[in-house]
DNA sequence: TTTCGTTTGTTCGTAAGCTTTACTAACAAA
DNA sequence: TTTGTTAGTAAAGCTTACGAACAAACGAAA
């Protein structure tokens, strides 16, 4: 038997990336750490310190140090002792002060009309904004945006944490919108200009990618896929609790993906029988429309859901099978995915993929419709500004 | 204008994990360290500790005590002066140790045999080894594999840094091969079973997982799909550098997803149209057989190789959309998969999916056809033991 | 030849960060 | 009142990386 100095002997690097990224000096460990207690606050409650260290593995002593802080930071405040009467001395409890900062959400996806809100640590929408877009393209849209933002960060109660937007396109890391064409936008350096204008951390991504962050806060999976059917349609996906940007900063961009081998609508994209042709909204509703009303109007209608629904199963199952997804939701209006078309979806996705392999998957509707974009920019902001989600 | 005490301030997680996973201690930092030291000179060959110094952005001074340590356990050594003549105080060439250890490297994919092979550091292969299958299932196979891993520890010529196993079948991350259908296989710890018989560290992952970190390691991409294509249709997963293994741990079993919406040959798995009715080996050599010599029978042959592509294409251009990968890798008989076949897929894959976020899709054979498993094994060892890949 | 500047690698002391150990405070239960 | 438990803190120590300073070794220029 043959040893070596390295049997079982465990590498941080193990569990987290193939080949090491960069150094990594004591102040990160303790940001980690520092963010771990965040989270842990974040997502349990209010609790003792001791609770704390349970809980993260790290000694009283050094949650004490972490806390302490965060207290002078403002992040954490104490709450008073205990309740509970429990033998040994009385616990204090503390907790994220979820009053102590506000996000400034932006999504920028809807066709009409760009909409912000202001948002708690929790992600309750303090107060709303919107501003009609009119059409404005390019340089007038993007002063729309400065507007809306400027509007917000004057009303907010409480300090600004940062400004996250939700916008279509392609969006690179850097926060720069590398093509937006329906508004106008190409390389348009957003970050930059809100972060210049408002002095503020800011955080920018598709829409769909943002929506999906959303949408992971309310779900126990590691693995997410998001579909968001609106104007056009788009995805966010979540990978082992990573988002998943792409190389080209495309990833989730399934809507001019072909779907089937027996042809289809035509597409403006120049192809036929893109996801889009059966699934966007316009599409969908056009279709709706045209069916005429009388004995058979309901089942017609019936069948063009179960039709997009098909579609949308057909092209999610090679997805789901490279990924052994095992959850998908759906974004959007719940008059139209919520039913047959939902339905559809799932059945098509089990008959063809391997069922042994994707037993337990789900599909369903988003948890919280409307604001998906606007929260997950709030998310965006604080896993960005504090390591938290 | 609103301040914060985070504007702008880097977190740790930030370019991580969304939520922290666990503490972080000093150790785990060092531990971290010592991988990029080793994956510096591992990628870019000898160079003195200054050099390693520029490119870590660790100081000498640290570079220095970790290259002490690393030569301590012999995975580093001094090579001598650099020859190139420069001012200032020659430079002590160093680099990692590649005749220091050996790894186990052990294909369980091929239908009839079971291969294995001593691999040095640098990923060549020293010596090989094989058993016949002879139709051995359960724990005849599995006594198959103790021989051959025994006797390839024997003839090792140097200590052995762990065992690597590439497995069919569902593989869960504490090497337990959960379904293995061909071998018989259920709930089997294969992990276990090695590390207790040859007290060495023991990686095991599924045989198209495993394969595209050889591949990886060939690539400069951080984002790769490889296609196996043999008995069975697999594919392993590469995204933002890390291995997708799956929530259920079956990520890149596509060979039973179904393709297009037009029927197509039956399947063993009761369905229609899978994937593997088109491209798996025995399939298409049936098929290509089957033609009868003639006039046309190239062009009939031909034909048969471009459906079969035509069929890969659509089941990956869903995939390369989701994920906007960048880069697809197909490895098997080249003979068959060489030529029309993926000529035909690339087409297909950019037909189906959009131009503009693919512009600069890739689709090629694997630089190493053979050995690829063998050397995927290799690296998870390497990786998973050194952090270095 | 001497001097100067450069580069390498080491030594020494320091700062940061987490742990262990030990302690006090505060409580319940017997 | 005693006993045992829990919370939080304080002190000391270990690990780790850094900066400053230095010696060695070299080329180039004076």
């Amino acid at each position: 038997m043959l040893t070596t100095p390295f049997v079982d002997a465990p590498i941080f690097t193990r569990s987290r990336a193939l080949r090491p990224t960069g150094k990594v000096l004591p102040e990160h460990a303790r940001s980690h750490n520092r963010s771990l207690v965040l989270q842990t606050l974040y997502s349990a409650g209010p609790q003792s310190r001791a609770d704390v260290a349970r809980e993260t593995g790290l000694t009283r002593v050094t949650v004490s140090d972490l806390v302490a802080d965060l207290i002078g930071e403002g992040l954490i405040v104490e709450l008073g002792q205990r309740e509970i009467a429990r033998p040994g001395k009385p616990a204090m409890l503390i907790d994220v002060d979820r009053a102590a900062f506000q996000i400034i959400g932006i999504d920028l996806s809807e066709h009409e009309r760009f909409l912000g809100a202001i948002v708690d640590l929790d992600g309750g929408i303090v107060s709303r904004a919107e501003v009609a877009l009119d059409g404005a393209t390019g340089e007038a849209a993007a002063a729309l945006v400065d507007a809306l933002v400027a509007g917000l960060v004057a009303s907010a109660t409480a300090p600004v944490l940062g400004i996250g937007v939700g916008s279509p396109g392609i969006v690179d890391p850097n926060g720069v919108i590398r093509s937006a064409p329906n508004l106008g936008w190409q390389g348009l350096d957003l970050q930059s200009r809100l972060h210049d204008a408002f002095g503020l951390p800011v955080h920018i991504g598709n829409d769909a990618n943002v929506a999906v962050l959303a949408e992971h806060g309310a779900s126990t999976n590691d693995d997410l896929l998001l579909v968001k059917v609106g104007h056009g349609v788009g995805a966010g996906l979540i990978i082992a609790g990573r988002p998943v940007i792409g190389g080209g900063f495309a990833a989730g961009e399934i809507g001019h993906v072909i779907v089937g081998t027996d042809g289809g609508p035509r597409c403006a994209c120049g192809k036929s029988g893109c996801l889009e042709t059966w699934l966007a909204v316009p599409r969908l509703t056009a279709e709706l429309d045209a069916v005429d009303d009388g004995e058979h109007a309901a089942s017609a209608r019936e069948a063009i859901l179960t039709e997009a629904g098909r579609r949308l199963g057909i092209v999610l199952a090679p997805v789901v099978g490279a990924l052994n997804l095992s959850e998908v939701a759906l974004s959007g209006p719940a008059e139209l995915l919520d039913g047959p078309l939902a339905r559809a979806a799932v059945d098509t996705l089990r008959t063809r993929t391997m069922a042994e392999h994707n037993r337990d998957l789900r599909l369903r509707m988003t948890e919280q419709a409307q604001d998906i974009v606007l929260r997950g920019a709030a998310v965006m902001v604080l896993s960005g500004q504090l390591g938290v989600s």
